[in-house]
DNA sequence: CGGCCCCGAACTGGATACGGTTTCCCCCGT
DNA sequence: ACGGGGGAAACCGTATCCAGTTCGGGGCCG
């Protein structure tokens, strides 16, 4: 079984081949950030192992460093995605409000050729996906565009962290867009972006950077809300009584 | 070999024996904080293990996780602390400038009883270090401060985050704490936060946490300009003597 | 005598098998 | 129907082995 190198030497120059650890650790965060892993799903580092012909070892230091990041929440019974509560997320906007609007500065002031083509593809995925109503596509639009933008910030770490923190509130960023009048104000707001990030515009880049943030806090506490009023929770993952099992 | 359990029930509450890991990863980080492992310690995970009189996994899966998080560098000749370029110096220092003024901020305002307590103790070490020139006390007293005013701070994430970056400059601050005058002044910054955090005042305290990092990062710089200009580095570990290979 | 090359030691990454311990869940008995 | 016990699941840790890589030193050759 050592010949299930799948795409090593590709073009993109993307897919490093690393280490097992690495691919392992690589394709679970890229699952998680696409949600495609749900809270009712236990990661299991055998499972995990068996999965990606590997043995327990890489497995296990893959899941526990999605565990670090905070990713995944290590319990007795398997690894979950974690249950973020109301503080949660808004310690995690807080963090993202101090970082994000500098960061577009540094990418706006260092925007590269390729990057700015690549943020330019990821605003047209969006922009098809909300006409299309495609929630999923507009995620994986959004996606491309941060990674694009994050990508011209020379400041690696500062890049890293934001990332990760972005990461952890995507399910919650999901949930949000299952709203038709959210998916157009997110829209919206990445044109705009595209707009200073194109112009090499700091200092609106910064501005608009902090309003994007901050709508995509006031979405989630609006939702919030009203799951907390009506019956419904309506998909918001904050806090489920029971298993709305889909 | 498997006596040197240092400190289990000790009389803080606190060395939760946890796992074998943890209990590894927190000692190797608190040794790497306070500068007891130098750039020229290699450290492999055979001899970690047999330190702690534990095998190799739990000794490897510290170790990366001290590199994941920064604190160490994998090789292929055994784990070392990384030797920070000038360029990773200066990105640490951006984030520590967007992120502990606020946290300052918020500290003052949550600062509880307990907490103050532990800031004036750390700053009443950090002034008799500072008169008797002892510099590692002085180190020591730097990070009781941190940990005390990090610990008010509700946002647990953005303490962990500040700390995290904060330690890996710990070595770059210690070099600059050689001088004297670094050293007045660092404690003449730790008095005047004390005093903010004392009064409550979050925005004072936000103004001074925003000057000392500042000062952190210049007395940085001055020790770098100075290497280079004189041709002995004296101490710097930012630009090692011989091979500047980066 | 000096430079170059090769070999082996050292270390990481990974695999495999095994044992111990905790915890949850299901089933059974009352 | 409800509570307790047993077993399985899964974590944590140990021991041992192998493969690949890299670095340094010693031997060989010019």
């Amino acid at each position: 079984m050592r010949a299930l190198s799948p795409e090593i030497e590709a073009e993109g120059g993307i897919s490093r081949p690393e280490s097992l650890r690495e691919r392992i650790y690589l394709d679970l965060r890229r699952r998680l950030q696409r949600s495609e892993i749900g809270p009712d799903d236990r990661l299991v580092d055998t499972e995990i192992a068996a999965a990606y012909g590997a043995s327990r070892m890489p497995a296990r230091e893959a899941l526990m460093r999605l565990v670090h990041e905070g990713y995944l929440k290590g319990s007795t019974r398997g690894f979950v995605v974690p249950a973020l509560s109301l503080s949660d997320v808004l310690e995690i906007f807080e963090i993202r409000r101090l970082l994000e609007p500098r960061a577009a500065a540094l990418a706006a002031r260092d925007l590269t050729e390729p990057a700015a083509a690549a943020l330019s593809a990821a605003l047209a995925e969006a922009r098809a996906a909300e006409s299309g109503g495609d929630v999923e596509a507009l995620i994986l639009a959004n996606i491309a565009f941060r990674s694009a933008w994050l990508g011209a910030v020379r400041n690696a770490r500062l890049a890293a962290t934001i990332a990760r923190f972005a990461d952890q509130v995507q399910a919650v960023r999901l949930a949000t867009l299952r709203d038709a009048a959210t998916r157009r104000v997110v829209v919206a707001g990445l044109a705009r972006l595209h707009e200073a990030f194109l112009r090499r515009d700091a200092v609106t880049a910064a501005d608009r950077m902090a309003e994007f943030v901050a709508q995509a806090e006031a979405a989630f506490l609006a939702l919030q809300e009203a799951a907390a009023a009506g019956g419904r929770p309506a998909g918001a993952r904050g806090s489920p009584g029971r298993s709305p099992r889909a």
